[in-house]
DNA sequence: CCTCATGGTAAGAAAACCTGATCATCGGAT
DNA sequence: ATCCGATGATCAGGTTTTCTTACCATGAGG
């Protein structure tokens, strides 16, 4: 019963009034004088009402005068729409939420970010910090678009690709025995004081597994960690990414004998898309990833 | 370079996420399926982004999530103004400004009016009074859309539609000599005081005019006119329409000699059009008064 | 494994739309 | 007065868009 209203007509009558003629009109429009006449016809029929005079010149009717304005604000607010979701897919607006575990989050991100806000200005993003486990259930709940995270669990409701490699180390105060070896096995670490934290479990499956099973801290607060490893309580393991070198009386000494590596990559929604502002927030972080691949600073 | 959205395809987005699901929203589109896919289709590759997930099921995307509160936001938009132009052209919403002389507006229009608000109980009328030269000019400069009025110049720019005679009497005091005759010829007028008003140009150009260049006043106010017949200063002549009945002392004697009479008609703009409303109020009082032709109360 | 639901796809038909040429009308110039 | 230029209106034709009909691929549930 109501009569669909296009744009196009609509926009047409704008064209008329505002150039004062059908001619003027369709110059504006890149169509033929035909074609506006045609349209106009069109939408007056479909109105039931004629909008401009029949004779001769181009004259709203009453009527057409009471239907400009309102016209001229539809069209005012489809353009703006129109502008809005275009900038969303040029990726000149929107919003990115992800999370990161947190030593990405201290160490990668920083710069990552910058550079991404210099290539993308307009883009806006929410960096969220916590736990694998916990970055995993913000990108499976929807709450955050991409995770970057290191991977230990399949799931087939989210998809990882894998951008780095991080090897696990020991982590010791500067004059403790092992502090200037370059390089350890596990058997060096036999009867040391070993304080575990949240990625001990890098070990498990390793020659290196036992060790765990004789530590008597189990630490997963950092701040916690680096104050018992700096007050030489004792010794620990670490990717290197997650070894604080802003400390500077602590060591990093790569674990050679079970090379154990945690690999960091960014997590998505599995099969669902990302919006357009995370797609160029993914396409970028394994675009800047490609480029200095092992390159941990 | 901005894509122009159409309504229709915004409209299937908006049935699918409400049906949940292609084939119920066709349903209620009154669509086959395969149109609403398309639609969705060519909506999505103008958007240059999809809006609904492609495996299996009828998922959005993030962005189509964007997308769906302002789809329906521009569609309610839409709908408001088809609605309300719909209103307008079937005459349930809208304003007549029009016009009248007193007499007209005094005696024709309460109950026209009151009639006609019954018809149309969701228009509104705005009534002007004042001279047929006022109503017209007001006719003429578009600040009023129909004027009721006597016609007494030719204006191609207007047009005038005749609606009914109102012929011209004589008006005095009860007591006077002549109170008592059924009719009278402009001779027996001779030597009375006679007061000019207004309405007295409409006996220029009969015999009765030489009795004009005779009379002492000219007094235009219908209050001071009334007064001065009451107090028994004089007569004058009035169509009857315009002789005020509510003066138990006054007598109108029909002037039957120069038989003299005034159109009163329907004055609208020439060859421009009326708004849907006052195309009502036209046709209404047209109808109106084609039954009750020279009913004059 | 079969069935019934989901959407997607392809080809033909229908509708909408645009163009190019032509026409009627009006106003202003000569 | 007449011609000229400009205005919209109109119509036939072809092009694009949009719909429908029929069919296919896939996945969930009995």
């Amino acid at each position: 019963m109501l009569p669909e209203l296009k744009i196009q007509p609509l926009r047409c009558v704008l064209a008329i009034v505002d150039e004062g003629g059908f001619h003027a009109a369709a110059r504006q429009l890149h169509r033929t004088q035909p074609a506006v006449s045609m349209a106009v016809r069109e939408l007056e029929q479909r109105l039931g009402e004629p909008l401009f005079e029949k004779g001769g010149k181009a004259t709203l009717t009453p009527f057409g005068r009471y239907c400009l304005p309102r016209f001229r604000e539809l069209i005012t607010q489809h353009d703006r729409l129109s502008r809005e979701l275009w900038a969303q897919v040029q990726k000149q607006a929107g919003h990115v939420d992800m999370a990161a575990v947190p030593s990405v989050a201290s160490r990668l991100m920083p710069q990552l970010l910058s550079d991404f806000i210099l290539r993308y200005p307009d883009l806006k993003v929410s960096l969220h910090d916590g736990s694998a486990d916990f970055v995993r259930r913000l990108v499976a709940g929807g709450e955050v678009e991409l995770g970057f995270t290191s991977l230990w669990r399949e799931d087939d409701e989210l998809s990882f690709m894998p951008l780095m490699r991080d090897e696990v180390g020991v982590v010791c105060r500067d004059d403790h025995p092992l502090a200037e070896r370059a390089e350890l096995g596990w058997e060096a670490l036999q009867g040391q004081v070993l304080i575990r934290n949240g990625t001990s479990r890098l070990l498990e499956g390793t020659e290196a597994e036992p060790l765990l099973e004789e530590s008597a801290f189990d630490i997963s607060n950092m701040i916690s960690l680096t104050a018992m490893l700096v007050a030489g309580i004792g010794i620990t393991t670490l990717p290197r990414l997650a070894f604080p070198q802003e400390y500077e009386r602590l060591r990093f000494i790569p674990l050679v004998d079970p090379m154990v590596e945690r690999e960091l990559g960014l997590l998505r929604p599995g099969k669902r898309s990302l919006s357009p502002a995370a797609q160029a927030m993914e396409a970028f972080v394994i675009e800047s990833l490609r480029a200095e691949t092992l390159a941990v600073p």
